[in-house]
DNA sequence: TAATAGTTTAGAATAATTCTAAACTATTTA
DNA sequence: TAAATAGTTTAGAATTATTCTAAACTATTA
């Protein structure tokens, strides 16, 4: 049978993203298993690991891909590797400086006060706080 | 006369470092015009603009070195490079995306409530918060 | 099913940063 | 104060993350 559902392809779909073999692939791979930090590198590993061949530079040009349709959210952290959130919503993140890794922390559990009102002709895209930690 | 005082000098030897002359080019650099928020690249152009021969990786070099010994703070943005920051007391900022320029907002203007406790056996080392903008 | 529009790919290009090891310079030692 | 030495600078190579290029490929459309 050829029309089998596949809530990946689904996904692609609903953001305009064409369900090629290789974004279903790295969709089901970043979306199957809960909240993830992810970075291009260690995504293209996992994928290639799993018998799937996808060019490293899909693998880029699909996180853009997802990042800009909203299925991604760009981590700033202070690391040479950009970190992809599969986790949209608002929320903040420790960052460990020694394994590199990121643990969300929830949005409520933070609160901000006063945040003060951003320069003439400009607005807020984005409030991130990263609280960095070490070993003791 | 050879002994002439500079404030720049005394400053590396406080903290072990060499006064060569290019370190205290680099920081007299740095610190004679209030807070700033620099990058490598940035720094060497204005550097040798000023008639001061200093290689580049001299300037990388000689930021790292101010930064571990805390007289300056990198600034984790999202960018492709990396930022230092001439403020190392605790403070926020504005990112601008477009201009890729930091602004400060000062520590006490914005209230964080609730900061959860980091994960057994690490401290925390740094709390950032990035308010990032954009044109209206 | 052919045309076309969008996608993938390998490999080259780019950009920020670090590395290397030889030349140089500040500091220490005698 | 000169020689020894320890630390620093440098040019250029190396590295790393990411983007670009343009040819081959594939999903969608007509």
């Amino acid at each position: 049978m050829k029309h089998k559902k596949n809530k990946y392809v689904d996904i692609l779909k609903e953001v305009n993203l064409r369900p090629t073999r290789q974004r279903v692939v790295l969709v089901s791979n970043i979306f199957n298993s809960g909240n993830r930090h992810i970075n291009a590198e260690k995504l293209h590993e996992e994928v290639l690991f799993s018998g799937e061949k996808v060019a490293l530079a899909t693998v880029y040009n699909t996180l853009n891909n997802l990042t800009n349709a909203g299925l991604l959210r760009q981590v700033k952290v202070n690391s040479k590797q950009n970190y992809f959130d599969t986790n949209t919503s608002s929320h903040h993140h420790f960052y460990d400086e020694v394994s590199h890794s990121l643990i969300d922390i929830p949005h409520d559990e933070i609160k901000l006060l006063g945040i003060p009102k951003p320069p003439t002709n400009k607005k807020i895209s984005d409030v991130e706080i990263i609280i960095s930690i070490k070993n003791k």
